[in-house]
DNA sequence: AATACGGGGTC
DNA sequence: GACCCAGTATT
């Protein structure tokens, strides 16, 4: 049964630049960008990354707002953040040296069992199998198990039914052939049993239960936030902050945002500055509603408005604004609502 | 044990 | 709209 999957492998695998290399370091980076992340979606942003740094020193030497730009739409910013932790980490502590084993990988910011296993099995054909998503469905069709693999339980016992499947030193291949045929032939839906290497050893393909397995109790939790965005125009300058913890897309940059109002009309915009005192009663301003998006993320739906406003006196706004000339907010990392606003060639002129 | 954390692709 | 992707950290 190993034997055709592994066959199967290296006559099917498609050729990814991670799998070139033996270097923790490159492979750290594929496995980070990868988490919950497909392959064609990730990328792109692997080939990026790769030319910029050469090795973890470099990266731990970049800046965290570079960094933060170069991953700017691939979301999960946490994984650049703790990536960037991680680096410098290895730099001051590890004397730049990336570790190969589980044990020490495990330990680091952003490394968990699955990375943990991949990092350590691909670099060091360390014997540890991973458990992402694609093996988790492979091997609860393939053995007819049951449980729900997001209870912490369910984890448990598919890691040792993963570990336990391991057999010869072969780890690099094996885990990656499993990852693999999760990727290309065991897929969620439609299955292509017909051309698995397993099929012959399938509880699924055997009892038709292909479509009941994984098990995987979900768990839907949406809210709606209505934000709006002001876009300020003062001589040539517009103002930004950069997002804090305990929310969505920290780190990224964004103009003033206000949540939870609705707004009619731009008369309604105005009348909320002028309470609100970012402009005194006698200011001349130029508003205009630009338009609005709904931006959908797992967990929420974001409805937002964008109002242009073009005042000839200084908008009073908290200190942690900081004024950017309009044509530079293109070098700041800003979630991917607002690239799609000032990237949107329609909208060039009314936004710039 | 449950929840937060992005964005995009597929059906 | 539901599901899910080379998951991890936090509560």
């Amino acid at each position: 049964m190993h034997k055709s999957l592994y066959n199967w492998y290296n006559i099917n695998k498609r050729d990814l630049p991670w799998r070139n290399t033996k270097d923790p370091f490159k492979i750290w980076l594929s496995e980070i960008i990868l988490q919950q992340t497909r392959v064609e979606q990730g990328l792109p942003y692997y080939i990026k990354f790769t030319q910029n740094f050469n090795n973890i020193n470099e990266f731990a030497n970049a800046n965290l707002n570079d960094i933060l730009k170069l991953w700017q739409g691939l979301g999960y910013y946490s994984r650049a953040r703790n990536m960037h932790y991680t680096a410098q980490f290895i730099r001051d502590n590890l004397n730049g040296v990336f570790p190969n084993s589980y044990s020490e990988l495990i330990i680091l910011k952003g490394i968990g069992p699955y990375t943990a296993a991949a990092i350590a099995s691909f670099s060091n054909n360390e014997k540890k199998a991973v458990v992402d998503g694609n093996v988790f469905r492979v091997l609860a069709r393939l053995t007819g198990t049951y449980t729900d693999t997001n209870s912490n339980s369910g984890k448990n016992e598919f890691s040792k039914i993963a570990q336990d499947f391991l057999l010869e030193n072969n780890a690099a291949i094996h885990n990656q052939a499993m990852m693999e045929l999760g990727a290309l032939i065991c897929k969620p839906l439609n299955p292509d049993c017909y051309n698995c290497p397993l099929q012959n050893n399938c509880f699924a393909f055997e009892n038709n239960e292909q479509k009941n397995l994984p098990i995987k109790i979900k768990k839907v939790k949406n809210k709606t936030r209505l934000f709006n965005y002001f876009i300020f125009e003062y001589n040539n300058t517009t103002y930004i902050t950069q997002r804090g913890p305990n929310d969505i897309w920290e780190g990224l940059f964004e103009f003033p945002l206000l949540e939870n109002i609705l707004f009619e009309n731009e008369n309604e915009v105005f009348n909320y500055l002028i309470e609100k005192k970012i402009f005194d009663k006698k200011a001349k301003l130029n508003i205009k509603f630009i338009t609005k998006y709904k931006h959908i993320l797992t967990h929420q739906t974001l409805n937002a408005s964008f109002w242009k406003i073009t005042c000839s006196l200084k908008p009073k706004l908290a200190a942690n604004y900081i004024e950017v000339p309009i044509s530079e907010i293109k070098k700041y990392a800003v979630p991917r609502l607002l690239e799609k606003l000032i990237t949107n060639d329609k909208l060039q002129h009314q936004i710039f």
